[in-house]
DNA sequence: AGCATTCATCGATTATCGTCGATTATCGAT
DNA sequence: ATCGATAATCGACGATAATCGATGAATGCT
């Protein structure tokens, strides 16, 4: 698959920039690195105090993490726990080699808790 | 390095967050990936035509890579031919594995043609 | 029922970005 | 010196986005 040589198609750019957007944004790799080294969910608070930003505005980081499936959130009692999407640790280099144009070693596709995304 | 755990150091984070920025666009990733594709260098015209956008926004999306160092420029007469940058090509997904807290795969280090970048 | 906690959402502000048309700069050829 | 080709730059416009404070909704506890 994509072995031709013309452009990304419109749609796969578009999703893939999704993706890289996500990422886009110096605030939100810390917070995805935070929940990345951390391997275990934390809530909201705890990523406030543990990155020192205001809570609204992780509240709203965390939300565009969690559209495009870097993070999953699940509710526990009135908390809110987001934790790293695996799936997306192991698949999302993978996609950076698609775009670079170096051959997917060997893909095990990239299926993940429901949502799309790399 | 860059064992510990907390979140991602500010300059580190904007360092990283600025290579993603500069994918974080379908049109420029279509421009990356023509480069990546044909790996032989290519006029702006011939972007220009190969991708269906008005030369003036490939230009200014061309300086944006070059800026961060994804492509390299040369000039040859009156044209500009534009690469890839095979050094981005290969550590860019190693940054990735950074950021989503993998273990760096016994990267070789990542110089490129002076430039600062991935 | 009432209160406290936790977090998402709203509204507003400010800054950044993508695109385009037009202009300008650089170079080669005549 | 002038002309033509190539590509960068400029100025403007609309659209997105980041941040913050305040408000609101859901939940657990007493």
């Amino acid at each position: 698959m994509n072995a031709d040589n013309g452009p990304l198609a419109r749609d796969e750019a578009e999703e893939y920039a999704s993706w890289f957007k996500a990422l886009a944004d110096a605030t939100r790799l810390q917070l995805v690195s935070l929940l990345a080294r951390r391997r275990v969910p934390m809530t909201v608070g705890e990523i406030v105090t543990g990155s020192g930003v205001g809570q609204s505005t992780v509240s709203h980081h965390l939300k565009i993490l969690a559209e495009v499936g870097f993070v999953l959130v699940e509710r526990r009692g009135t908390a809110r726990f987001y934790r790293i999407n695996e799936t997306c640790v192991r698949c999302f280099p993978t996609a950076a080699d698609v775009v670079m144009g170096n051959p997917a070693p060997a893909a095990p596709a990239c299926d993940q808790g429901g949502r799309r995304g790399p």
